[in-house]
DNA sequence: CTATTTTTGCAACATGGTTGCAAAAATCAC
DNA sequence: GTGATTTTTGCAACCATGTTGCAAAAATAG
C-alpha cells in the first residue's frame, strides 16, 4: 500500500506525464495488488486524502491514465466499472477474477481463451473475460 | 424477424407479463436470432415503430423483462450493455460472441469455463465471457 | 525567475437511472 | 358486453455521471 512516491513519480513520468498531487494520490490508491476500485470508491478514498476531489478533475485524470494505459478499465457486471493498476501483462484484455468475499480483483492470465474453443470459421479479435468466485485465500481463512 | 403476433404473447403470458404494445414490439425487435441491441438502438427502432416511445417506459419494460428472463443484459465493453432475447440454455451466464463485422451477439454456450483452468484453492461462482471477433458468416463472405 | 504549457476547479449542459403520481389501458368478475 | 380492480403508461422531477469550455492556478522549460 505504501509505495514510495518515488516509485509513482517515475511511472508517471515514464508514460510522459506531469506528476501533480491528484495523480499521484490516484495511483498510490491502485498500487496494491488486486486492489481494484469503481469511480465513486476513489472519489470517496481521495477526499479523505485531500479534503475534496472535484468529479470533473478525476474523470479527466482516470482518461488520461486511462489512455497513457497506467491504468485499466474493467467491466465487472452491467452496471459496475472498476479500475485497477495496469499489470505488465503484454495482453490488455486478460482474464481477471473477482473475489465475491474479500473484493479483490485478481489478474489471471493464464487462463486462455483460444480460437479452438469456438466452432469452425470464428476468429478471435480479443477477449474480456471476469470469473466470479472465491479466492484462494478467502477460502482457506473463512 | 416477423414473429407471428401470438407467439410474442404466448411467450408473455407463459412468464405471467400482460401483453401491451411495447412488450410485444420489444420482443419482436429482439426475436431475431443473435439480435442484441442497446437501450439507444432500442428507442430508436421502437420510435419507427410506433411514433414515440417514453424512455421511463421502455426503462421499466427492459426491468420486468430482465426480471422474468425474458431478456438477458450482456456488458459487451466498459460502457456498453446489450439486450437480447434469452434463450435456452440453463445457465445465465453463458459466454457470448460479439461478431466486429456484423454486430451479431451469438450465445456459446459450448465454451466452458471451468474451475481446473485456475490456480488451486479458487471457487468459481459464474463468469463472465465476451470474444469480439469475426464469426463464421462473416469470415466467408467478406 | 519568467514565459509557456498543463492541469485544475467551476459552471453548464446532456444523458441515463430512478421514483411518485395521476391518467389510460388491460384484466377480472359478472 | 359493463363496471370494478389491477397494471401500465406518460410525465414531471431528481440525482448521478459523462462531457465541454474557460479562466485561474500549478507545473515545467528556458
Amino acid at each position: 500500500m505504501v509505495a514510495k512516491i518515488t516509485e509513482i513519480t517515475a511511472l508517471l513520468k515514464s508514460k510522459g506525464l506531469n506528476v501533480t498531487e491528484i495523480r499521484r494520490q490516484l495511483v498510490a490508491l491502485l498500487f496494491t495488488p488486486g486492489s481494484a476500485l469503481t469511480q465513486k470508491e476513489i472519489e470517496e478514498a481521495l477526499e479523505e486524502e485531500l479534503g475534496s476531489v472535484d468529479r470533473v478533475t478525476l474523470y479527466r485524470n482516470l482518461r488520461v491514465l486511462l489512455e497513457k494505459q497506467v491504468i485499466h478499465q474493467i467491466p465487472i457486471d452491467a452496471q459496475t466499472v472498476k479500475y485497477k493498476l495496469a499489470g505488465v501483462h503484454k495482453k490488455v484484455d486478460h482474464p481477471h477474477f473477482h473475489c465475491s468475499h474479500c473484493d479483490q480483483l485478481l489478474c489471471m492470465p493464464q487462463v486462455k481463451i483460444a480460437e479452438n474453443m469456438l466452432p469452425g470459421g470464428f476468429v478471435i479479435q480479443s477477449s474480456q473475460l471476469i470469473i466470479e468466485g472465491v479466492c484462494d485465500h478467502c477460502n482457506i481463512t473463512q
